[in-house]
DNA sequence: TGCGGGTACGGAGACAGCCTCCGTTTCGAT
DNA sequence: ATCGAAACGGAGGCTGTCTCCGTACCCGCA
């Protein structure tokens, strides 16, 4: 994203082929097998040794963090829908769930977004798209708030934690789709403004 | 609990002994790094060989279950003080926080919770464990509907995965203790009936 | 108290995954 | 074509899981 050219030396060919051989086969098994998935594997199967893995994403974060960079810009481009709308509560929830999908995207990925998420840790590569996320929920629920569809002690920190933990609770694997549905409509039956008409 | 003396055999002392020891060190280790922690260390502080913690415990989940029924126990008495209780919303809101304080017991302890309860799965020894909370919480939310506390479409397992969800947030240990009571509140209001007086 | 049979012990070892170090290869600039 | 720098990759050290089987220990009976 800001890959800085100001060397002056180009990147040399092998490196780029190496980094999009390794991203491709991560995310290939980071959905196949959740992001716990053998690093050693990733490695095998983008054709390079793991030395090679370790020097291009020197953690497990930082190779989720890249892989991850796809789905943060598809999560920009809804973002961009959304605002758009001019029912803010509506424009709340929509965002809410399109949140939810993105910490999905992977089987326990919720975990270490949990972690990175209490900002703290500047070394941690998931901490600058965390802390992003939490800022435009806030945004989205002082609109709301505005209008007087969101009770005014909810902050956009807490619904941020609640759609982490729906994409956990889905993640487990362990309930089924109207269960997950019911605590869906407990969030928001706990975050609207009671008197809310809607 | 259950413990079936019906062969003549009498135990072994050193089996007590051995299960006494392994069950100690467990629940120190678990305490200490939670529920990842290395079997073989926890053998090694028992001062038993490895090959003694897998044969009285063939899996994680099995020791991870033994350590817990001391818990589970003392949960079981603060059921029967809650069920002293008139107030059944009152009732509902102390049991919510006691589950969710036997579910922080250890760290990692609500990832294999929610996997056993999809119950489908009579192998896993932490499975009827949480039949039983499930069941138990569905009374407390019936018994808040009648009083008119609760909504009806709120379900005891909507309530049992919010718990477990909050002390999952909990034992990330990314929220502070102000961020976690917004959260419970948040449930709370959601459950609630919205025109109650309480 | 001593003996015998069966149960339980425990550690060696096979295996998998993480991560690093460094000799070798490959690339791009001159 | 050559050279220097940068990147490669796999061997190897480490930690952890889980099993197998020779050995030690415990209980019951004499």
């Amino acid at each position: 994203m800001s890959d800085s050219r100001q060397q002056g030396r180009k990147p040399r060919a092998d490196v780029l082929r190496n980094r999009a051989a390794l991203l491709e086969a991560a995310q290939r098994h980071f959905l196949k097998y959740g992001i716990g998935t053998s690093l050693e594997a990733v490695a095998k199967e983008a054709g390079v040794g793991p030395g090679t893995l370790y020097r291009h994403f020197p953690t497990r974060e930082a190779l989720l963090a890249a892989v991850l960079q796809t789905r943060t810009k598809e999560l920009a481009a809804r973002r961009a829908d959304i605002a758009q709308l001019e029912d803010a509560s509506e424009a709340l929830r929509q965002w809410l769930r399109a949140m939810e999908e993105y910490f999905s995207a992977f089987s326990g990925l919720p975990e270490p977004l949990m972690v990175a998420a209490r900002a703290q840790d500047p070394g941690n590569p998931l901490t600058v798209p965390c802390a992003a996320l939490i800022a435009t929920t806030d945004e989205y629920v002082r609109a709301a708030q505005l209008a007087g569809h969101v009770r005014p002690s909810v902050q956009g920190y807490d619904l941020f934690l609640a759609a982490v933990s729906v994409a956990w609770v889905k993640g487990t694997g362990a309930t089924d789709d109207v269960s997950l549905d019911r605590l869906r409509a407990l969030v928001e039956s706990g975050y609207r403004e009671r008197d809310d008409a809607a």
